[in-house]
DNA sequence: ACAGAACACGAGCGGTCGCTCACATTCTGG
DNA sequence: CCAGAATGTGAGCGACCGCTCGTGTTCTGT
């Protein structure tokens, strides 16, 4: 009967050049995964790749779920954090489609953070049981979005708010999942993004 | 010096018994597949899931990508062909808003072939060199929006048509997958085919 | 200065993997 | 009926995997 691994850090680096080393590891398991895929990128090529032992590797991460978890985790996490900062800036006075604009574009700048390795991730990473914090992102967006349209509730034509938001969501989520699969520099295309804005905003009007 | 491996079939069956066997290993590998994932699951455990010997299994597929790469063929190949027959049906003489509700709800039953499957194949299959197929039926998805769109050029409002084409593709493509990943029962729901419809006509209207 | 904690090391264990090959069985054409 | 082609078998090889553990090294508090 085996137990289910260990997900959780082993242990918690205190001294400098502990921190350094874990940086290390997670930097060059970012590399080796996006060289190698999941099954091909052993621990212990991550470990020679960081340029530390694989003893000390498995000394702050007891399995290689979990490693590759503590990377999700983070750059999940780094993209969150962009996504909030963008929504708590939000002007409550301007147009719909100036206020759709930015939302559109702070998911965007998200998924700016590190397309590569987002990519990654998303092509080669089976999902591990702690995927949760990219369904995290998707909650944490369609709760932006339904605030945003209940507070415009008035502007806009939608009888079913609800499903207007999942609706919107999905659609913009295909248009930024086409550009971190296959056309990176799309991320940075304005044009491209007010033609999506477009999209949304001519389907929430009256 | 390792030689990249085989991925095309190894010998081609021609007795009724061995067709058999090739239907019950590809059978099995969507199976363990489904249970185990890529990685996880071994050509030694696929051949006993299909009651066959593992030496009969490399009789017909060189290796295990090769094993993955049949499956991912001929699932593809039939969603294209519910794709393209849907198109072929295309009747000329109807309204902008029954021809893109035609197109859209065809993708929706292209995804219903076997969502367990495709889910699988999303999720745990690394993206392998014979992911072409997939590529294809992006293509030929955008191909025929394409084709529609310069038919009714004179009934929408777009510019740009290509891109129009794109965003509409990857917008219906962003619902698709969320129902194939977390909804599939979503795929048969006709309320909300018929949002994304409203979406894409407001969008494409002048 | 020095004891003990924190950190880093890497040979190697037990196991599974993809895959081969020598052989047995079944089918087909003449 | 039978020769030989097609099909099916499974023990086992070499490689690599995730991971442990006994040991050496560096840091920290006193």
């Amino acid at each position: 009967m085996a137990r289910a691994p260990r997900t959780t850090a082993r242990k918690a680096p205190t001294q400098a050049r502990a921190q350094e080393t874990v940086e290390t590891i997670l930097a060059a398991t970012a590399r080796v995964l996006a060289k190698d895929g999941y099954d091909r990128a052993s621990t212990n090529k991550v470990a020679e790749a960081a340029g530390v032992s694989i003893g000390s590797l498995y000394q702050y991460f007891p399995s290689k779920e979990a490693l590759v978890s503590a990377l999700i985790e983070r750059h999940m996490s780094r993209m969150l954090q962009v996504l909030t900062d963008a929504g708590a800036a939000l002007p409550l006075g301007g147009t719909v489609r100036e206020a759709t604009r930015q939302i559109i574009a702070a998911s965007y700048a998200a998924h700016r953070v590190n397309p590569r390795l987002h990519r990654v991730l998303l092509e080669q990473v089976p999902r591990i049981g702690t995927m949760g914090s990219i369904d995290m992102f998707e909650e944490r967006t369609l709760a932006l979005v339904e605030a945003f349209l209940s507070l415009h509730a008035s502007e806009l034509r939608r009888s079913n708010l609800k499903l207007a938001a999942k609706v919107a969501v999905l659609a913009v989520r295909g248009t930024t999942l086409y550009c971190v699969l296959r056309s990176p520099e799309l991320l940075h295309e304005e044009e491209f993004i007010d033609e999506v804005t477009d999209m949304i905003v001519r389907y929430l009007a009256p």
